[in-house]
DNA sequence: GTCTATATTGTGATAGAC
DNA sequence: GTCTATCACAATATAGAC
């Protein structure tokens, strides 16, 4: 219960406290609580609530993207990246509910936030990696268009496309679970058998 | 400059200034800055901020959920709805950039909020509105898939594959601007474009 | 209906004992 | 390192004049 364990108990509480709240509407009396410590200690350690929410902004990316991007830019085949994100996303979502609707309202609300922690997250220059990702994959589908194996397609919307289909329904969980008229474990059950189907809807789309 | 007018202008600005930051970052005096009037006059007219919030989030989910609603549970054919969602969705979202990482954010948050919400906004039992949707374009999918003009798909991946793509890119448009390397003119223009071969990409995944 | 002034509470942050 | 006590101010909300 000391030194560096209880900085990691209260960046986990934090994390579970601001992911369901948001930065704004979270409350740094509810993170001590959550830790089992004095809201001090949270000022010992992080000295400030913007400094804390930083860094819970940095492990919640953390968690999503560097895994994704190590997929994206492998030298695997299209095909494989297709269903590697679909089973990475959607399997780490299943997980973390509040995960995604958190990432995306921070995203609008303090957009100014991602440059810099982007950087500190992949550990590499956001440009240059957008751009390996790009190239990498742009290569990889012009290789098969001309093979006749899939039609041509612009990597922006490969890229686009593929990540809208494997986070937008867990963004929209509490929305969805209305309109289809599910419980929690009806949902999971729902993205379970979704995920399967999903690496083939896509590739489907792809079909020249 | 009063009564309903005031009402309306107060409204507009909680619009704007609640989009932006989120719900627990907005800030009461902000949007009577942005209304040109003073602070008790918005509890004058909305009693509360919670109030105020629920107005707005009302409001805002109104401009996404009863229009596509519409599209989605009337007899056009399929491909038909699959281009009006499209071009629907991308226009307004196009327009209004901090719409959807709002609602996204809200939800969320704030779930508990939806239920009540939801029915005023699309004026008829959630339930049912959502059941309607599904039994119309299960038997649309079915009636495609026996003449072999399309696979087979569940209504619910129809569904949330379809307002996945269309929606979700502009939910993460802070971070994909940073990777796709674009700014507001060059994202805007992107979607303009992947507007046009969205609706292709869809149909093309449902061939059998 | 609209304003100014003020009450009241919530919340991030620090001082200082242990 | 961890706590208690407290400060300082931000933010919602209301009272009351006009």
């Amino acid at each position: 219960m000391a030194d560096r364990d209880t900085e990691e108990r209260i960046l986990d509480a934090a994390h579970a406290v601001f992911l369901q709240r948001g930065t704004a509407g979270a409350r740094m009396q509810e993170v001590a609580d959550e830790a089992g410590v004095n809201k001090a200690l949270l000022h010992y350690y992080f000295r400030s609530k913007d400094q804390l929410a930083q860094a819970v902004f940095r492990r919640a990316l953390g968690e999503l993207l560097p895994q994704a991007m190590e997929i994206l830019r492998s030298e695997a085949e299209i095909e494989s990246k297709v269903r590697g994100i679909v089973e990475l996303e959607v399997e780490i979502l299943r997980r973390n509910p509040f995960l995604p609707g958190y990432l995306l309202g921070e995203l609008t609300h303090h957009p100014e936030r991602v440059h810099e922690i982007f950087e500190s997250v992949v550990g590499m220059k956001l440009g240059r990696l957008g751009h390996e990702v790009r190239s990498t994959i742009a290569g990889q589908l012009e290789a098969e268009a001309e093979a006749g194996r899939m039609r041509e397609l612009p990597v922006e919307d490969f890229l686009m496309n593929l990540v809208s289909l494997a986070i937008f329904p867990f963004a929209a969980r509490p929305l969805l679970q209305l309109m289809l008229d599910v419980d929690e474990d009806g949902f999971d059950a729902l993205m379970g058998a979704r995920k399967e189907r999903l690496p083939e809807f896509f590739l489907n789309a792809l079909r020249p």
